[in-house]
DNA sequence: TATGAATGAGGGTTCATTCAT
DNA sequence: CATGAATGAACCCTCATTCAT
């Protein structure tokens, strides 16, 4: 998530009733969020408190209802965003036209390096997940969504261009590829971190291609 | 007015592990822990009460106390018994001598298997596995590690007999497998579970396999 | 309460519908009570959990609901029996031709070593009395009432020898005197006990006989 | 995504003592504590609820533990404020230059005034005191201390003035004092309270100053 | 707009008491 | 009589949310 731009709310034009939010009603909603996000990676979403999200951004407890709906919608916002975020960087990466393996490789080495770049995040939004997903069900599940649909591209490109079995269930595979990189990635988060993530990238890949590639 | 015998205080407080717990003491147990998985499978650990956990088990909330010492040993109970039982048979599909390709499908059918017979505990576990493991730590890491070695063991007696790369990383490829087969059961189980799991199995089984066996 | 005689309950000779309690019963009854004072000192009326009393008398928690109306009535009936048994054995002291000075300080001493001999008991009287007294109101007192009106006697017998000041005003007097004692008995009793409380008796019974001022 | 300025952190969370509780705040805070004494005199402490305290002052059940840390600091606090503000009372008393038994009158006068004027305060510090000395120990022991002392200095001027016999035992002649001043006054408290216990100081100084003794 | 004091519903847990065995 | 497992009412405290300033 080191790559995140400016967010699709920020981007847009000025409207009457719809202006860009002011320089510092931006920044105090990102340090709200932001916070909120830290809280939720040390205690867990229910344990953590919005006294010390409040703390944590700076403002006052009140104040973050100023901008979110209460705790909840702080995580389903970051949810949306974040996720959103990664997955319009993810597309940049994926558009290459560079052979499907090194696409695949760069791939997990890209989402590798953003669990890196933002451990609370990564902390958040891979043990809430699947809580979030059961629990907050639909806007939870169409960020997921868009999130496997760009992989699946990534896979169906392989298909397409010869470098990938015809017959290899995409959908399928991309469950087991996410699976596989978000228990090695929660490994390393609640481990020592000690060794970076993303120099397994290729190894990690290697393995996972190797399975679906055609075999000579 | 004279003092009271030691021995008679030492006489109370029987410990649970001196015999066998009555047959009805034990289904008692059992239906506690069971009422207090589908609690927590349904609305989460944090949101589950006990009120509703006793209600589902028949018996008074104080009654739970009287086995459990309170929410967090449910959870973590659950977490030792039913991953200790699952290890346990584990094992025994692991123990025969087919090809390794077939004890891997087996491995995945038997899990898959697990997780159709008791979706409730398959739930919890997967839902709530994360984050007990960071938040619960010990306990819970420990009998998850007994899980890791087993599967550990199966790739490397597949090395042993040449069916498996001898350059594999086993752990790697453990993780890899394990997430991989979380992903496919939270799927099928925040579905809406209309196609067996297990039908899946061989196709997991072979699209995991087909990476790591040693390629003409 | 050195000089305690078998209670007048035990006393009762055989009738067909109150005959003395069995041997075994009356110890039973006994050890139930020895148990909830010493528990009642230990935490405090409130603090005192059934369960440790039951646990010290070396009986089950149910048993004590046959020999007690419930908790209350363990506090109630320790002050009631053994305030009454502590007035009886006054009574002795008292009752000598001794001259007042003397008769004063052989008070003092005998309820000071009825302290020391058992202090759990005493905590409780001391700790628990005015709480009582308030809470527990009319059983209470009167038990408290036949204490005073032992000293009354005492104070009165030393006006009617001369020895005391007509006009001294005994209720007044007594209850300093009751309030002098407790406070020095207390204090015996939350320190460390180290010295013999019963070798102050002479200089209190001075201190309260002769008072403070440089006399003439 | 960049880090926050720990001194957002630090802005937070004022500390009371920072500057003088805002008039409201401080009125509050006393309606609280009042009402929690009055509660407590009239249930004991144990048997208070929260729920009253809360209604009796007029406030929510939470905004108690915006003011206080619990159900036990609030009885702490009424014994370390209300017993501070009595010594300091105390001192002026005492300070005069008047013969030792008119002082220590005054001193008995002026006790006695103080246990009149707010009943349901002294039946808390006269009924709780003991438990609270050996449940709460050191916070509650060192407030009574500065008591003790205030008197300790009222009769080590009496020696000095020679008004008091130079072999009389203080602390023990303060412990007697003590004592008789709070059966009396806890006499007073839990009777009908129609006769003023004020009327009654000149009798109980003169009974402990002169004793009880005929004098040749 | 920002604040943070106030709110009060809600939940885990304890423990005196009961009663089937 | 004795037991001790079961009961369930009661309570302290937390904390998300509101709203007067």
């Amino acid at each position: 998530m080191k790559t995140f731009r400016a967010s699709a709310r920020a981007r847009n034009f000025p409207r009457m009733s719809d202006r860009p939010l002011p320089e510092n009603r931006e920044a105090r909603r990102r340090a709200i969020l932001e916070s909120a996000v830290r809280v939720f990676a040390e205690n867990g979403f229910f344990a953590a408190r919005i006294r010390d999200i409040a703390a944590g951004a700076g403002v006052a407890e009140g104040t973050i209802y100023l901008y979110f709906d209460g705790k909840d919608d702080l995580l389903l916002t970051a949810f949306r965003e974040k996720v959103a975020e990664f997955c319009a960087s993810v597309r940049d990466v994926l558009s290459s036209s560079l052979p499907f393996q090194e696409r695949l490789s760069r791939f997990v080495a890209h989402q590798f390096e953003s669990i890196e770049a933002d451990p609370p995040l990564a902390t958040v939004l891979l043990l809430e997940s699947r809580q979030s997903s059961k629990f907050y069900g639909g806007a939870v599940r169409d960020v997921l969504r868009a999130y496997a649909q760009a992989i699946d591209e990534l896979l169906a490109s392989g298909q397409h261009s010869g470098e990938l079995r015809p017959d290899a269930d995409v959908p399928l595979a991309r469950r087991m590829l996410i699976g596989a990189l978000e228990e090695i990635e929660l490994e390393w988060l609640l481990g020592d971190r000690t060794r970076p993530l993303v120099a397994m990238a290729p190894r990690v890949a290697a393995t996972f291609f190797r399975g679906l590639a055609t075999v000579g």
